[in-house]
DNA sequence: TTATATGCAAACGCTTTGCATCACG
DNA sequence: CGTGATGCAAAGCGTTTGCATATAA
């Protein structure tokens, strides 16, 4: 079976809400810092780096510092609502998603979009890895980069 | 004195003349600084950090700097002898490879080899993806972690 | 009320850069 | 020789931390 994501109809791969609840059904305070991030993180519509969300902050007027900013982004991070992946570029990015199960991403190198892909069949892949090399594969990580289906029918090269 | 602790031959992915010959076929200046870091460079078995290169290069009282072993490694890593990769935590790492085609790395989580992987066959599976999603595919990294045959066969939990 | 979270600023680690000097080709 | 590479030190990032204060529960 494979299930995918497709993005959500409004473009929004998730909730201001979902980021927020995750913080009280995992105990942590909802506090207004937290709340502000979420809905900084909820603005924006794909990737974005810790530096975006401060310069958001900053833009907006909220007296956010940094660290507050990175402690959250950690926290988010750890409750699975919010994951770390790094572009082609080096650059570190923070991807808003479901604390599904075993997923990867693709990016969309045109307008930063993200989506999120159930499962790419990889299993029979790493098996064969596993096989013919002698090695324990325990984990792996797979980003995708390419255009979404918006970006590619139309005007962009 | 200080002997550098070649890696048996089975393990080393890339010999040092690799390295240093690449620089020449380049076109750059092959000097004694470069030789030595492609000496250090060789001298470790698997992955290594920039971090690693500069401790190095300091115990065996080089005179080399900081400054140059990264211009080094960005210049291997431009002419794809070596490669950067991203680990799990989040470090930067350096690869010895050869400027083969298209490969993925699959790297000891006990011992820190990496082995280079030339095909796991992914064309298919991002053929499907691209086919299910709508999303174009052009390109993605993969990497792979686990143990290698040496510490999966022994005394390694 | 009290443990937690915040903001600030300073510290941090990694990487890059400016510049005078050096050396490969 | 002349261009390109080096070493040094200082600057530049992105990120973390110590600590007094503020706040959610």
């Amino acid at each position: 079976m494979v299930s995918i994501d497709v993005p959500p109809p409004t473009d929004r791969p998730l909730a201001v809400g979902s980021l927020v609840a995750a913080l009280g059904d995992a105990g942590y305070r909802v506090t207004e810092p937290r709340r502000v991030v979420g809905e900084l993180i909820a603005a924006r519509g794909g990737h974005f780096s810790a530096a975006d969300l401060i310069a958001d902050a900053h833009a907006r007027r909220t007296g956010i510092g940094r660290a507050t900013i990175f402690r959250a982004l950690d926290l988010f991070t750890e409750l699975r609502v919010l994951e770390r992946l790094d572009l082609p570029s080096g650059e570190h990015a923070y991807v808003p998603c479901a604390p599904a199960r075993h997923h990867h991403h693709i990016v969309c190198s045109v307008c930063g979009r993200v989506a999120e892909i159930e499962d790419v069949g990889l299993a029979g892949t790493l098996e064969g890895v596993q096989q013919r090399t002698g090695w324990q594969v325990d984990s792996h990580r797979l980003e995708l980069y390419g255009r979404c289906p918006r970006c590619r029918s139309g005007r962009h090269a």
